[in-house]
DNA sequence: TAGATTGTTAATCGATTAACAATC
DNA sequence: TAGATTGTTAATCGATTAACAATC
């Protein structure tokens, strides 16, 4: 507001860049941990990472908001604001470069850097997700698995050795592993979660459906298939229902 | 507005419940399938559907929004506003039936009646499903896998026959089978999805990172962990920027 | 009765979308 | 220049939360 006597002739949002750029900040780019996002935005970014790989290797170097919105169902402003966040600045008439695209969404997720990873649970989802070679692209590399059936320790899994539970606590610290999956059933969940805290680890990717108790700096993400499972079923009934619904309003 | 001169003492909810009982629907119960449910709330009925049973094996049988708000870590109005949407109603001071609340939540989310389904892509995902027996407490029931490798056709995987991939669209009608689950590479996701729309499959589970090109009609849930693994080290890379952040700063 | 808890309405908060100026 | 596309602001839409009456 107090910015408007300075220079009354710019609307508001270039005069709010020349204010970023008098802060010597030119490039948003440089600073993207500085900002906040909404979930649903974050949670688009990979599947706009996804499409534009898809273009790079067609070799398609640019690209505008609309063309994106239309292959992922998307309305263009919705997609201009979620590229925002990243800091990526497009060109208009031209659109995007991709290239820049697909790296600023990198920088902006932390693909970059990636994340080593201790697995809890060797039985198949975890056997899947050991073999899935694709979270390297987005970062994550499983560095061992965890297991406390004594069939399964000591055994190989995809390249990757399973070594007994008890090694976690001490190993996860002296490897500097900072995020543990956990692929175990839902009774030994909370244990599992128990140690990996005690071995420092910082974020977990839990696979089992319960709600862990952890201290409250502790990330916790669950990956609850019975929710997604509770929409579709949910809609998929909802479907068969219908006829009856109208017979009774008959 | 105009039932506000009908009977000007009673406050305006009062009042809808009597307009309600007119219609002679005095069980909102009886046709959950006439509402409908923000995605955020329909996503949360599974976790009390889950913590309701936990109490149930306690033989707990009343319980209050604030107690189940708690321990899931939401407060009592949201709770609250999530079981109304199942139709179900509590009596003040002493809370809602457990086993009526679970009954409640079942019948909305379609659980009572099992959906069967198809499984495509006998890999380690697939056979992490198949061998899912907690699947069947929520109304799903897989009953056959298909992939398209010899040496996984005729094979048993959990057991559960693994049959070739052209027979899914002449199966699917003749055992009236609705529901799809994709477990496939993303390579051949999509000529998967069309198999199970040609088979008049209706809904389809799909794991496979891929956009799925299907006719309107048909529901497809998405389950894509990259956008979950988006978040998770999006937020553990922030935690370890900071330090550098505040830096920068100074 | 008093206190606890439900059910409802209204206010708030946050994400999406509409409208439009700026730019190439 | 004209048209396409970006970037920004304001309006809209929807979910959550606050406040409170009703009920046991």
């Amino acid at each position: 507001m107090t910015a408007v006597t300075v220079c009354k002739t710019i609307p508001p949002y270039t005069r709010y860049m020349v204010i970023d750029m008098d802060l010597s900040n030119p490039l948003p780019l440089s600073r993207p941990e500085a900002r906040s996002i909404p979930q649903p935005s974050l949670q688009r970014l990979p599947q706009y990472h996804h499409y534009l790989v898809e273009l790079e290797a067609k070799r398609i170097s640019r690209v505008s908001c609309s063309a994106i919105g239309q292959d992922l169902g998307l309305v263009p402003v919705q997609v201009r604001k979620d590229l925002q966040y990243t800091g990526i600045i497009g060109k208009p008439k031209t659109g995007y470069s991709v290239s820049e695209l697909i790296q600023a969404i990198e920088t902006f997720l932390g693909w970059n850097n990636i994340n080593e990873a201790f697995l809890v649970g060797a039985g198949n989802l975890g056997t899947a997700l050991l073999g899935h070679e694709r979270f390297s692209k987005f970062g994550l590399r499983i560095v061992a698995a965890f297991d406390t059936d004594p069939a399964k320790v000591g055994q190989w899994v995809h390249e990757k050795a399973v070594l007994s539970l008890d090694k976690l606590a001490d190993l996860a610290p002296r490897m500097s592993i900072h995020l543990g999956i956990i692929t175990t059933p839902a009774e030994v969940a909370q244990a599992v979660a128990d140690e990996m805290v005690k071995g420092g680890i910082q974020a977990i990717w839990n696979f089992a459906p319960v709600k862990l108790k952890v201290p409250e700096h502790i990330i916790v993400h669950n990956e609850d298939l019975y929710n997604s499972l509770a929409s579709l079923s949910w809609k998929l009934a909802r479907r068969f229902r219908v006829p009856i619904q109208v017979k009774e309003a008959v």
